[in-house]
DNA sequence: TCTGGGGTCCTAGGACCC
DNA sequence: TCTGGGGTCCTAGGACCC
């Protein structure tokens, strides 16, 4: 028998800025970008249970955040400190685990099944691991546990923050059925969508679907939502990921042509690409330079070269190259990005 | 209301080879 | 003059995740 328990940090770059600023605790907490009056340009990162009250989310345009909620306190992005308690969390998480798999900064899947044995000592594993977090680092989490990642991933997200929400296997159907099928990971918003039109708003209702008719409709992601809804899911919780790619992409104040601009970005996100590239003794095969327009449409144009390097300047040179196809599109530019790939480590 | 930055995986068409 | 089938690589776009 199989025992997964999966946790999820609570607001975690809010929760962490909470911790650091006493001044600020009990106030609405949205980090992100500068909202600049209403004028900013980027989105909500995370936002604190209080911000949420105002109606703010993840990945809303900081704008609108603004509009509804003026007084709350805004915070930049401090990416290096979150990875640092992120790093001190997950040596946490990984003692209290037969395996253990990272997912992003803030999640983590831990596969119990052999220390555990039942799902009494998992939940007692679970309450360990709140407090130990709670004493250590000042934070809470929501934990999710059951008989696989599938259902411990949905487990941790129904009672948020500071839940514990155990799924058995006797249990599975039943706690499913009621549920939308967004909380399957892999159902997003237009599939959602799709799922709406044939009349299909939860769980339950997605399990009358045949997987053929699934298929016809999504694809080999279709054969995964058949299974899912039936909380089937074999995937193991597995230690190391390998690198398929590295990239960076930046979003400009304002749209531009300027080609100095244009050349003066792709620079320093070459370099930057680079360097990581070096850190993990990496070479690549494929450039690839995304444009965003003015009007969000984006487009992406790549070119892969004869043998594996890790010429910073073909990283550069390449980019120039595929800006120029971009160029011919008399747009203004909002957004450019390289990325490489076909990694191949030496 | 106006949309960040880091990624992964899937699909489909065309080129090319046998 | 009209015409196969399978496999691999490359490119572009799209959906999704944190």
């Amino acid at each position: 028998m199989r025992i997964v328990i999966h946790v999820d940090l609570d607001a975690f770059f809010a929760a962490i800025e909470e911790r650091e600023r006493p001044e600020i605790r009990g106030k609405p907490v949205i980090v992100g970008a500068d909202p600049k009056a209403g004028r900013g340009r980027g989105v909500v990162s995370t936002c604190n249970y209080e911000a949420r009250k105002f109606g703010i989310r993840s990945g809303m345009p900081i704008a609108v955040a603004w509009r509804k909620c003026r007084t709350a306190v805004y915070l930049p992005v401090n990416f290096e400190l979150y990875e640092a308690v992120s790093a001190k969390i997950m040596q946490i998480l990984k003692r209290h685990a037969d395996r253990f798999e990272s997912w992003g900064i803030d999640e983590a899947y831990l596969d119990v099944s052999k220390r555990a044995g039942s799902y009494d000592r998992a939940i007692k594993i679970a309450k360990a691991i709140k407090a130990e977090i709670r004493q250590k680092e000042k934070l809470t989490c929501s934990i999710g546990i059951g008989p696989n990642k599938l259902i411990a991933k949905i487990a941790s997200g129904f009672k948020k923050p500071d839940g514990l929400t155990v799924v058995r296997p006797s249990q599975m159907l039943e706690f499913l059925r009621p549920l939308n099928p967004l909380v399957i990971p892999g159902i997003g918003p237009k599939t959602a969508a799709v799922l709406r039109d044939l009349g299909i708003t939860t769980i339950g209702q997605l399990r009358r679907l045949r997987k053929t008719e699934l298929s016809e409709h999504f694809g080999k992601v279709g054969i995964w939502f058949y299974e899912a809804a039936r909380g089937i899911d074999t995937s193991p919780v597995q230690e190391v990921w390998i690198i398929k790619s590295i990239g960076r992409q930046h979003t400009f104040e304002r749209d531009t042509r300027d080609i100095k601009l244009l050349y003066a970005q792709i620079k320093e996100q070459a370099a930057d690409i680079h360097s990581e590239l070096v850190g993990q003794r990496f070479l690549y095969r494929t450039v690839t330079l995304t444009v965003r327009y003015q009007d969000f449409t984006t487009i992406q144009r790549s070119k892969s070269l004869a043998t594996p390097t890790q010429s910073i300047e073909l990283i550069a040179g390449v980019s120039k190259e595929l800006l120029a196809l971009a160029l011919r599109d008399p747009r203004k530019i909002r957004l450019i990005g390289v990325r490489v790939s076909r990694l191949i480590g030496h």
